[in-house]
DNA sequence: GCGCACTTTGCAAACGCTTGCAAACTGATC
DNA sequence: GATCAGTTTGCAAGCGTTTGCAAAGTGCGC
């Protein structure tokens, strides 16, 4: 409503009179254009700091420029896994002169595509989506607009965009075959939400293992846990009221191992002791849970670094060739694994 | 460099023509200004719908409008402290129809005051501090601006900025009476980084406790713990070396108490069989650590919540009186607490 | 059927920048 | 010292809005 009574600000004109040549000067020496003699370009760079000129990004985005700020869309701030990745964008960005602009769904679908209207008008540069919820609409009108994209952890729906992702099953594969060298043979998997590509090679490893040391797969065995805490408290309940109790659970990622670990305490039954857990991911409260949780290490924060590297690339070069970077897992082995009771076998 | 070739938008002209009126009555529609005939603001919203009209706010900042976007300027990202904040925020935000938009200054000073001269250029409409590093430049440019703004957990260096705050002092008394009545003398206080209001607050919270008690205040048992886990950790190497070690540690925030945690061990000692410890804030990992910490809950969510409510109230309206608002703490009592093992006295 | 006070509408200027185009300059070459 | 190919510079148009101001429209009482 009522328009706020900014004092005027220094423009590129107070600058170009104080420096004595023309304000297309003065926008060539902000933007590094070559064309400007050095003297000039000297001259400007003092008027600026006299006068304390700092760009408009509102005024070079709408005048087609850059506006020095990328977005960054995501579900929800509330999971650590979240967490860690925007702290790998944010240092990165930090090296950069870019800002960042957070959008939130909040999982709603409708929220994605109409933000993806506003970005491409200028706001932004580029944008990062975090394991966006519903792509196949938008991304294809990103492409089109040519707009610099990189996706995180995405669901494998398309071949088309430059992603950085983990090695998801090769992970769950290292960490059911730890269990089962354990001398684990009831071995149950807490699975993540189902449409997502993380989740379901998760589960595709979990399963290669089994298979590889020659165990049954028992769909019993499998329970979703959403993902998140009580997810995965729930599913473990579950696991745990099985007439023949499985005597370890790999959870498709540390907030359901979590869960899992209560809904393991309130049975009376003890960790590793009766029952082995292995989670996903590695968030930091992984390493302060009791016991100390063993799980796949997946490098969150460098995920969202790489990214962030990777936009950049793409907003200085449009044309530079769509790449998907793959991030080694890493097994983390802490206090959270035991051989199982009666186990003689290995 | 290079204007990307973005297709044409849809704008307000495309909506006036379709909708056979000026673009003038299609920008009062857009902006709910009352001097428009309900028919033809029907019309307007028919076309804007029909088109798929998306407002452009780098245009609406330039032209002096409402950007629809606020500022959050913090430190880092680094801490749970902020995570959570940041979390109230954001989901305070979804329910309006404003964006995000975040400015880490990664403990540079200069940062800060250059994006205060952005901000004010119309690029968001409001702004959000979190724990400033040295607001007394600018804050003094943002009042004289009229720039709606709110402080989250200041510093008290001035009392004109409309602030969340919440009972440092209290809770740090409350915490440290815990103690003192579960039996113990001896309890030291590892303080938070000197130069913030809340670090400051705290430790005279403990003191005050100390006193009503008719303890000494020992300096020796005071070690700062620069608020986060290694920090902590020193503090706490520091004081159980002492050659009378204290029975009791006080961590000014749950990250340095966490930090403690592992020195306690490190040095043979149990929690809270031979050392207790109390944190500050409630974190996530603190229920999840071993033993789940005893602290002082702080509602962050809530603080992040009501400063964006406070902040809409500003942007709304200029003129809205600065308010100051305190939050209360909570002790949350869990299990790293216990009298102290030689302890009869009570 | 006219005048009056409102309400509604449209035009044009501004917001601060980028950039294509043409003019002005530069220095080397003959 | 004129010519030419670069290089540097400046002008003007445009990006999509908001908003003050003046013009046009409306309804009412006489």
């Amino acid at each position: 409503m009522a328009s706020r009574n900014r004092k005027r600000n220094v423009t590129i004109i107070d600058v170009a009179r104080e420096a004595n040549v023309s304000y297309s000067t003065v926008s060539r020496v902000v933007n590094n254009n070559p064309h400007v003699r050095e003297d000039k370009r000297e001259r400007v760079r003092e008027a600026m700091a006299k006068l304390g000129y700092v760009a408009n990004p509102l005024a070079r985005g709408l005048a087609g420029g850059q506006a020095q700020v990328i977005g960054l869309l995501v579900r929800d701030l509330v999971t650590e896994y979240v967490a860690q990745i925007l702290l790998g964008i944010d240092e990165e960005l930090a090296t950069h002169q870019y800002d960042l602009m957070l959008y939130t769904t909040h999982h709603r679908r409708a929220k994605e595509s109409q933000y993806i209207q506003t970005l491409t008008q200028g706001f932004i540069d580029g944008l990062l989506l975090i394991l966006p919820l519903d792509p196949g609409a938008y991304l294809e009108t990103l492409r089109r607009h040519q707009f610099p994209y990189v996706v995180i952890d995405h669901q494998g729906f398309d071949d088309f965009s430059p992603t950085v992702v983990s090695t998801n099953t090769r992970g769950a594969y290292e960490a059911t075959e730890y269990l089962i060298k354990l001398g684990h043979r009831r071995i149950a998997f807490i699975a993540g939400s189902e449409n997502t590509s993380s989740a379901i090679e998760r589960l595709e490893g979990y399963r290669a293992a089994l298979q590889a040391h020659d165990l049954p797969f028992d769909p019993a065995l499998v329970q979703s846990g959403e993902f998140d805490q009580p997810g995965g408290f729930h599913a473990a309940q579950k696991l745990l009221s099985l007439p023949e109790r499985p005597t370890a659970i790999f959870a498709a990622n540390d907030a359901s191992a979590i869960g899992a670990m209560d809904a393991i305490r309130s049975h009376g039954l003890s960790i590793p002791g009766d029952v082995s857990i292995i989670g996903f991911d590695d968030i930091r409260q992984s390493a302060y849970c009791y016991p100390p949780l063993t799980t796949v290490r997946q490098p969150l924060i460098d995920m969202g670094r790489i990214a962030t590297r990777l936009l950049m690339t793409y907003i200085a070069n449009p044309a530079h060739p769509r790449e998907r970077v793959v991030m080694n897992t890493e097994l983390v082995i802490r206090e959270s694994c035991a051989p199982p009771r009666s186990a003689g076998q290995a």
